[in-house]
RNA sequence: GACCCCGUAGCUCAGUCGGAUAGAGCGACGGAUUCCUAAUCCGUAGGUCGCAGGUUCGAAUCCUGCCGGGGUCACCA
């Protein structure tokens, strides 16, 4: 168990008996009582507001009341000091043995340690990338998928029940230009003389090999450009599947697996744009009316037009959404409401949408559709979490990585992992909050040095392999196994700079719930870098400052098992922080 | 004009659903290498947390109003 929810049940108890006793009312509030780190180690290991929450009510001074609770909470075995500090905190310090104990649970767990129940098997939905299907993924993909991977691994984790989804947005005027573009590479294929492409096809490279496979295949069967009705159906189901095969390889070499990819033509063609419509209509929601048009910035060819729009106003948006366009097919707001929909009737009353930040704009009124579409049900209702993500800057050396589609020097994503990793990938897309431009540089994140994050933390995972390889040599295979190590007489850790480690591993249950219940995945990356640097410090006490802390102590067997259990439970720590993001550790970085 | 995001050390950024003396990396300066990987570590310098109010025991964090930067803005996805 979490050993800040230990305490917190350690003081419930005791503030429970209290009121029993009469030194504190019945019925007092706890849900704003904090039990946690201190910023500042100086203070102690746990610290908790717990009297200057309560004061008001129990109708005390903070410091009397912690001097109170203090007393009882200081006859806890596990707590060798219980101090009353500064407005009316209350700084524990816990005994050396618990901390041991902290360790035999790392190493028992293995990278299981810090799996949470927070989650409590609740589903959620996260629906991440979803590029168009019409060509492969670029850098900035990346990010979205690999945010939205992380946090997917992350809720899991925390003991959500997670699928992942990727929704095809196959219905669109895109998908039509998609079409034309490959019908026009599959005439160019069988040698007609096509002349250049037209404006608003997609000229990349990445069809010519399917239309050239649908050419020799199919021979000149579709030929006739202009007959659109017989081909123009069949080339953009083609040209979708091999634009998702495509994406699917590249999701591939970032280690990602969808559970499911679900199709807008589908959802639309079974009626569910209709079904969806029809049901706020129903509720008086769906009406036909002319939007003003935005102040400060008329669009040139605005006309005011009457549109069915959907009453997104009485769910927190700011103007009514139109859910059809001039030509009578539904918007892409209507499909997506519909999609947003079936999610919930599959289950979901947890969903998690990651966008690019150009979509802010379309927050708002997905969040009042959930809430339109789900208000009614038996259910708490829908919950939808937008995360957006800033653009990706891709540099070489601090110099921006020109990318021209036209001039052919378009870098995907792809390029970028065959040429850093995907590990690099994954790691450096975490090192910032998903809402923060985040600066790629090729050349920085493969350098072996202290301000490549990446290197730092597989650096100290490498070097904790390194000990445990050495270790061999003093201790037998049997010894060196975790379960072997958990039983190693721990309590010789007793320098300063062990326990700061162990503390800092200790914390690691609390940081996945954290991390967790905001949905920010960057924060694994923060944590396991500091982490990193408890370690780092600790090697170099033991090399350059002080023999006595080196792992390895030929004269003394006994303590330098307790060493390498530490070093066993790090690498575990390092492990399953590194599992979560989806990155492999390194065994060795020479 | 409206909405969203951002504003923290010279630079790039963290900052735990309101906590104590605001942190890290880079850059600058000064140190540590017979020894488990110096690809690392230790120390020093550097801040009116954009500005002004408000909420309360307590604000970088929440609220309001400004200032500055970015994004979006009826039928695209």
């Amino acid at each position: 168990m979490d050993l800040f929810h230990l305490l917190t049940d350690e003081l419930t108890a005791i503030l429970d008996r209290l009121a029993a006793k009469g030194s504190l009312p019945e019925g007092l509030d706890y849900s704003r009582i904090s039990v946690e780190p201190p910023r500042d180690p100086a203070h102690g290991d746990v610290a908790t507001n717990a009297a200057m929450v309560l004061a008001k009510g129990a109708g005390q001074k903070p410091r009397d009341l912690a001097e109170i609770i203090a007393a009882s909470l200081g006859e806890l075995d596990i707590v060798t000091a219980a101090d009353v500090a500064g407005p009316g905190f209350i700084n524990l310090r816990l005994a050396d043995s618990f901390w041991h104990a902290r360790l035999a649970d790392i190493l028992r767990a293995g990278t299981a340690y810090g799996d949470s129940t927070m989650g409590a098997g609740q589903k959620v939905n996260v629906e991440y990338v979803s590029a168009n299907p019409t060509g492969p993924m670029h850098v900035g993909h990346g990010r979205g998928a690999v945010v939205g991977d992380a946090l997917a691994g992350l809720l899991a984790k925390a003991g959500f029940d997670v699928t992942k989804e990727y929704y095809i947005n196959d219905a669109g005027a895109q998908v039509e230009a998609l079409a034309r573009s490959l019908h026009f590479r599959y005439r160019e294929a069988l040698g007609q003389n096509v002349g250049d492409m037209p404006e608003g096809l997609y000229p990349g490279e990445y069809l010519i090999p399917v239309a050239e496979k649908l050419a020799k295949d199919d021979g000149d069967k579709w030929a006739d450009a202009n007959d659109e009705q017989t081909w123009l159906e069949y080339f953009r189901a083609y040209a979708v599947d091999a634009m998702i095969a495509l994406i699917r390889d590249d999701l591939a070499a970032l280690g990602i697996r969808f559970d499911r990819f679900s199709s807008e033509r589908e959802l639309v063609q079974a009626g569910g744009v209709d079904a969806v419509v029809a049901e706020l209509e129903g509720r008086g929601l769906v009406y036909t009316g002319v939007l003003e048009p935005p102040k400060g910035m008329k669009p040139d060819d605005w006309e005011p037009r009457p549109q069915l729009l959907f009453k997104a106003t009485e769910f927190g948006d700011d103007v009514d959404r139109p859910l059809k366009k001039s030509d009578g097919s539904w918007t892409y707001f209507a499909t997506d409401m519909a999609y947003h929909n079936d999610k919930y009737k599959r289950g979901f009353n947890d969903m998690i949408d990651v966008w690019g930040a150009d979509h802010g704009g379309y927050v708002k009124r997905m969040q009042a559709a959930v809430k339109a579409l789900t208000e009614e049900d038996g259910r708490p209702g829908g919950r939808l979490d937008v995360k957006l993500c800033q653009m990706v800057n891709l540099l070489e050396n601090g110099q921006p990585v020109k990318m021209s589609k036209r001039a052919g020097t378009f870098v995907t994503l792809r390029d970028v992992i065959d040429q850093v990793g995907k590990d690099v990938v994954r790691f450096i897309m975490l090192t910032r909050k998903n809402d923060a431009q985040l600066d790629f540089d090729l050349a920085k994140v493969v350098e072996q040095s202290k301000d490549n994050p990446v290197f730092y933390v597989q650096y100290s995972h490498a070097r904790c392999k390194s000990v445990l390889r050495n270790a061999e040599e003093l201790v037998s295979a049997e010894e060196l196994t975790p379960s072997a190590l958990a039983d190693a007489p721990l309590e010789r850790l007793t320098d300063p700079a062990e326990l700061a480690l162990i503390k800092s591993m200790a914390i690691w249950p609390r940081t996945v719930e954290g991390a967790a219940e905001v949905h920010e995945p960057h924060r694994i990356a923060y944590y396991l870098h500091d982490l990193a640097a408890a370690f780092h410090a600790l090697w170099t006490k033991g090399a350059r400052e002080d023999e006595s802390l080196r792992f390895l102590k030929e004269g003394d067997l006994a303590l330098t098992r307790a060493r390498l259990a530490l070093v066993s439970g790090l690498a575990t720590v390092i492990a399953s922080g590194l599992a979560v993001m989806g990155v492999e550790p390194v065994e060795e970085m020479r």
